[in-house]
DNA sequence: TATTGTTATACTCTATAACTATA
DNA sequence: TATAGTTATAGAGTATAACAATA
């Protein structure tokens, strides 16, 4: 999990020109120039991103739940027993992926299948009452330490108007 | 490369209440809720970078180069000569994998490995004359095709919003 | 002794084909 | 025949340990 703290991505001290040298010969020492990777969205994006989750887990470790497993979580609590097929899919899960994704979490006793009485072929997914406990744990670990680090960094102007650009981003 | 295209993450259409009944029983049809998911700053990320990803790489598809592989050219136009281990921690590669990558690279003359002269543990990398051709076209296609998509559908304004606060969060 | 590049390896994610049981 | 869940498998991506050459 620990990767190398990459460097700071900064966009800062973009060094001085020698005023007549054409072609900048590059820095030979001290941080490398990132060029235009500091404005590509894509890099930016997925830097921030992996730093997000990294947070998240480190949030909810006594929880000894991933992102993607609270993803889960969160949906069969909004949506109790639709199928496994509705569930992947709407995670963007391919639904051969998601089987042993849920054998680990009704291993653990946080979510189980019922064969549908409707149709015999599909199972009905739901969180059992310990996947609802620790489900709500989990919630509250990542509003108080997760998105409450989020929020002081960006404050609630920044906050509200990166949620509308992400939601602009969805027609993407 | 080409997943099941998941749902919208829409914000639209809250359902509404049956106005007496309490704990909403969700919908036995149709899109699934995403509950807290849609305001979870790291849900968000991780589902737009994907996109953005398929895009450039769709975008750069006839120079078959990975946005890893573009990250690795840029910053050896921008700083030649740097050894293995500066272009990868930069990048937040690990150098037992920035092995292959770089093989992949050189096999295709896109850039070469020379022993450094006054250490000879370590090789200056950089770019080839091929390596910059490629580099300056892959370059045009992704402001052509993929960043000039992103700033059709975000406008100016959001995305100088948006780097910013990316830049923001590179505190996190 | 420490560092650079490297190999080997393992674990997670992601992706596709194909099977089974139901419909 | 089509679909839901499943198995098997392959390929990326990522992580750690350890080695040879060099400092």
């Amino acid at each position: 999990m620990a990767n190398s703290r990459p460097m700071a991505v900064s966009r800062a001290a973009p060094r001085a020109q020698p005023a007549r040298k054409e072609a900048a010969p590059a820095a030979e020492s001290g941080p490398l120039q990132l060029g235009e990777l500091s404005e590509l969205l894509g890099y930016q994006f997925k830097r921030t991103q992996l730093r997000i989750f990294e947070d998240f887990i480190r949030c909810v470790a006594s929880l000894q739940l991933t992102p993607a497993q609270f993803s889960v979580l969160v949906l069969l609590e909004k949506n109790p027993g639709r199928n496994q097929t509705e569930i992947a899919s709407t995670l963007g899960i391919l639904r051969p992926n998601f089987v042993s994704m849920l054998d680990g979490l009704e291993s653990r006793k946080l979510c189980e299948r019922i064969r549908s009485p409707h149709d015999r072929r599909s199972h009905q997914v739901m969180l059992t009452e310990k996947g609802h406990s620790i489900l709500a744990r989990a919630k509250r670990l990542v509003a108080a330490k997760h998105e409450s680090r989020l929020n002081a960094l960006l404050g609630d102007a920044d906050r509200a108007a990166l949620l509308r650009i992400l939601d602009k981003l969805s027609a993407f």
